[in-house]
DNA sequence: GTCTATAAAACGATAGAC
DNA sequence: GTCTATCGTTTTATAGAC
């Protein structure tokens, strides 16, 4: 009797990795089947084609990025400031314990054009993560003046990395961290 | 006889708008060809491969932006800020004009930690264009500071790129400039 | 210089044994 | 649930006619 060498939990964990360092085009169902210990014909259990299984990537990295990370932003306990360098470092730790900078933003150049599928839940993250932080800017400024701060801080934070990316310069992301708590 | 159909030129030229809007993994050498008016079997009378091709495309694209883009900076007629506004105009005019956004950032996150040849071009892309915004910020900056303006608005431009593409919000590239220009 | 034809490999996806 | 085997297609790249 076959034993379950992985769930489909950790499919979705080791796929994001994947699909982070090389992209979607670049990646294969073997580079995916390989990086969970399987092999490419056993990968079709889990998941019908490449396109559904990024789906289901990108919407699970929602569910956790929204219980884990954007959630600091709407804590009870800390001060505005203490939750926003929270909420940063949760963010940043997220996106540089694994090579490849930024999931979303990554998927966003690559696919935006070519694939309309991926548009829907890489809205919902950028919705996300733009209202998390105007609901911690509104603490000290004017509900327009928070959400024009949090799409500014956004911005800055996806070309951030991308230097990064291509530079490897993490500096910047120091850099851009102290520049979104100096706007509180 | 055959008749020459396209020039090296106008390859580089069709086949900068297709990687742009399409990544270059998901750009097939006979999508290339067929938007040059070509068949497959002819493309490689003029590159050896795909990333060949590619490589050429970005140094092209350097080439002529060093040319007709960042130059603008260190004009000697004009105020720094008309110079400025300039450069970002043209800058925007020619991603705005085809589809796809920045070939550069795209380029950067979908092939950074795949193909280190790529690198190099991209470097010099991104190095320009701090170089020519810090040339203006230094009017009115320490050096210092006029650098560290530079890679700011360098970032800005990019994140907000990434948001355009994402949401078709033009508008986001317009308070680019502007954050742009009231810096100065 | 462009075409047709084709080789050779890679890839997404499926079928069936265990 | 995982494996092996394989199908059908796509893709890169080459060879040779015109």
């Amino acid at each position: 009797m076959p034993v379950q060498k992985v769930t489909r939990e950790e499919i979705l964990q080791k796929a994001m990795r994947v699909f982070k360092r090389q992209g979607f085009h670049r990646t294969t169902m073997d580079d995916l089947a390989r990086a969970c210990g399987l092999l490419k014909g056993s990968f079709y259990h889990y998941f019908s084609s490449k396109e559904m299984l990024m789906k289901e990537v990108l919407w699970h990295a929602n569910t956790y990025n929204e219980k884990h990370i954007f959630s600091i932003a709407y804590q009870e306990s800390g001060t505005p400031k203490q939750r926003l360098m929270d909420l940063l470092d949760a963010l940043f730790d997220g996106v540089l314990r694994t090579e490849g900078g930024c999931l979303m933003g990554n998927t966003v150049l690559e696919t935006a054009l070519v694939t309309e599928e991926f548009k829907e839940p890489l809205r919902v993250h950028f919705n996300n993560a733009i209202a998390a932080l105007a609901h911690l800017y509104r603490t000290s400024h004017s509900d327009e003046k928070a959400q024009e701060l949090a799409q500014q801080v956004t911005v800055d934070i996806q070309g951030s990395l991308l230097l990064v990316k291509l530079f490897g310069n993490e500096q910047l992301l120091t850099d851009c961290r102290n520049r979104a708590v100096e706007r509180l």
